[in-house]
DNA sequence: CTGCATCCGATGCGATACTG
DNA sequence: CAGTATCGCATCGGATGCAG
């Protein structure tokens, strides 16, 4: 697979590393992952989302759709009921993005306990460290 | 952070999606992935990862450093030579970490044209959106 | 119900200067 | 060489209030 780096360290990074880093940042924000996980189990509306999330502020999911939308990975559709209804769902794009995710995912889940030992060894050296 | 799912629509995660969640987080981090990518290459001293990001501060490669360390991916190993002489290497936790990245940055560049795209019909509907 | 506007504190990251 | 200390700015995300 390609790689980030091209065998040398001070490496040419270019086009491929920004798409790369736009994509880790997004995934690196404290909601967008979720909403795509959860829209990946099934198309919902705004307040579903909302209750769901517990403890997002209605204004950044607001900014959150926006930027999955923007991105080509949600849509967005309107019905316009009397109290309107708006549906977000993934589209082919964002349930491709559910594979490698899941893949991260799995392993911070695998992994789990070894990261906070390392930690907990980190914070207080009087723990066997046990690491190489 | 609280609880994530109310048996709603995520079912009962609670440690599971912290964990996660703090793996994301450090992904999305500007360097983090960066590092641990080019320690993958093969170790390197402090200045070497310097000069290989061109344009990571000293402070904040520092601070992403000892979070590596921290969480158990990253080994520091101090030489007292004349000059003090710092290597830094992944572990084998690091190294697992490399194929799900991997993955993740595989895809940002597979899927970039389409992202740019739908970014594009995003701001300028005019454009044919051509969006499932 | 959905979503925008405003305010505001917390955090991230870069620049610079200084030390063992 | 490998850091630490201090600053300043930009962005993120939460709270609240208003509107279509």
């Amino acid at each position: 697979m390609k790689s980030l780096g091209n065998g040398k360290l001070t490496g040419g990074f270019d086009a491929e590393c920004l798409a790369t880093r736009e994509v880790l940042t997004r995934v690196g924000d404290k909601w967008s992952v979720l909403v795509v996980v959860l829209l990946g189990e099934k198309p919902a509306r705004f307040n579903d989302l909302r209750r769901a999330l517990d403890g997002i502020s209605q204004r950044v999911l607001t900014s959150t759709l926006r930027g999955l939308e923007r991105d080509g990975l949600v849509t967005r559709t309107v019905y316009p009921t009397k109290p309107p209804q708006v549906e977000y769902a993934l589209n082919a794009l964002g349930r491709s993005l559910l594979l490698p995710v899941s893949a991260l995912a799995d392993w911070a889940q695998r992994h789990r306990a070894e990261v906070l030992g390392a930690r907990a060894a980190f914070s207080d050296p009087s723990q066997a460290p046990a690491v190489e």
